[in-house]
RNA sequence: GUGGGUGUAGCUCAGUUGGUUAGAGCGUCUGGUUGUGGCCCAGAAGGUCGGCGGUUCGAACCCGCUCACUCACCCCA
């Protein structure tokens, strides 16, 4: 075959499957217990949906978005990131009308144009939650307390939480602008990527990891210091709470999101088995988002994270058997016969109707080579009608884990099924 | 977008200084006497050596281009 899946783009099948699955049943298990409902948009979206949230500067915006002209010439792109969407559906629904605070989460695939590498692919998956119509800092500690949550049900326990605060748009604003001034005498000896930094988007630099520049990065003002006094409070009332939940958290002065639409608390979840790609999840909060888009003033924070990282994560801490164990049957129909009867088919579908996991050989196969298959597939009973057992009027059961084997009666084939299920277990 | 590494059977990989019919392990299938699995034994199927072009009497091996995978930069989840 000449086609294949695209770049960046990947089938999941068994066993990996079973991992993702886990991950999306706790994972809705837990934003239930915390008060969040799912909300599912579009994958595809107006294209300035995105150019305005996201921010016009940004790297999503400038270089990795999937954006197509449609059959009539309107910009569409496939959604980079979940948050837009949701803030787009608040905002088309009135949803601020309702009620104080909105709690979703959401999963779901999202798509970026990127080089892939461990842990980053084009199309990736993401499972998220954002609350709604609340500056309260309790909110951002209960957002990364409810993260934590999650990865340790999932049985993560060494994920870190890093920490810190960009403050509000005027303190983010004064922030930039003493970077500005700190780093202005030193740029000219600093990498060239720094040098755009410093036009673009001034925080980046902090993020350099050339050792040349870091020797001029410790001596920039910290974030800390650039916070007014209110976004002091707020952010110091966070890291109070996250005490009281007795979240571990580091403060990190130098994180600084790719995002523009974060103000004050921003965080982010990292991994040491991940390799350079290590953020397991990140998120902050977006107090001027909503407004920005047309909206009522008001605050809001949220976190994604990345199924895929996860899902690596899950895969290196979970033992290959356990994943394997699963998948069993419970009972496999021989087909001794030449043809496949008709018999069979019925007691086939009256088992499954009793959610017994079955199945049968439909092939024309040696007794041996079905009882290799029946084995195969991990069979715990292997049921045998064949000409034998039909003059005789019985089923013959055969338990695969005790090598044992029982005659049931058929009378009638209500009975006889009855009879299966039942020395089966699955009554 | 920039760099490094790698492409040989379904999977994991050998393959000598270029030289006849390209191998192994695992997996798959079929047998090992009448209709009974795993273990063991025997056998079989399965490959455009990523693709295209070049050098050569001769290329899996050398060269060029291209595609893909992979890791890193960058950025992010």
């Amino acid at each position: 075959m000449d086609i294949a899946s695209l770049r960046g783009t990947y089938d999941i099948f068994p066993p990996q499957s079973r991992i993702w699955e886990s991950v999306e049943l706790e994972a809705r298990r837990i934003f239930n217990v915390y008060g969040c409902s799912e909300i599912r948009t579009p994958i595809i979206e107006d294209t300035r949906l995105f150019t305005r949230s996201i921010g016009e500067g940004t790297d999503i915006v400038n270089k990795e978005m999937y954006t197509f002209p449609d059959r009539k010439g309107r910009s569409i792109t496939l959604r980079p990131e979940g948050t837009a969407s949701v803030v787009r559906a608040y905002l088309q629904h009135s949803l601020y009308k309702d009620q104080g605070l909105c709690r979703f989460f959401y999963i779901g695939p999202m798509f970026r144009y990127e080089r892939p590498q461990a842990g980053r692919n084009r199309q990736f998956y993401q499972l998220g939650t954002e609350f709604l119509g609340s500056t309260h800092p309790y909110y951002d500690a209960e957002s990364i307390a409810l993260l934590t949550t999650f990865f340790k049900t999932l049985g993560i326990t060494d994920a870190v939480v890093k920490l810190n605060s960009v403050g509000s748009r005027s303190s983010k604003e004064n922030y930039s602008l003493s970077l500005k001034d700190y780093f202005a005498p030193f740029i000219k000896s600093m990498c060239e990527d720094c040098i755009t930094r410093f036009e673009k988007n001034t925080l980046r630099i902090l993020d350099c990891k050339n050792p040349a520049c870091r020797e001029t990065i410790k001596g920039a003002p910290s974030t800390e210091h650039a916070l007014n006094q209110e976004d002091a409070e707020h952010f110091h009332s966070v890291k109070e709470y996250l005490c009281a939940m007795n979240v571990r958290f580091e403060i990190e002065p130098r994180l600084v999101r790719g995002l523009d639409y974060y103000t004050n608390t921003i965080f982010e979840v990292v991994h040491t088995r991940l390799g350079s790609q290590d953020a397991l999840g990140g998120g902050g909060r977006y107090n001027n988002l909503v407004e920005e888009m047309g909206g009522p003033s008001t605050g809001a924070v949220g976190f994604a994270v990345g199924i895929d990282r996860l899902v690596m994560v899950l895969e290196k801490i979970l033992s290959s058997q356990e994943t394997a164990l699963s998948d069993s049957l419970d009972v496999y129909i021989l087909n001794p016969n030449d043809s496949l009867s008709a018999d069979h088919i019925v007691m086939l579908h009256a088992l499954r109707s009793c959610f017994v996991k079955a199945d049968m050989c439909t092939e024309q196969k040696s007794f041996k080579a079905q009882m290799r298959t029946a084995n195969k597939l991990n069979a715990r009973f292997v049921l045998i009608h064949g000409e034998d057992e039909i003059r005789q009027s019985i089923i013959k059961l055969k338990n695969m884990t005790q090598k044992t084997e029982e005659i049931i009666p058929y009378t009638t084939f209500y009975t006889a099924v009855e009879k299966v299920i039942e020395r089966i277990g699955k009554k």
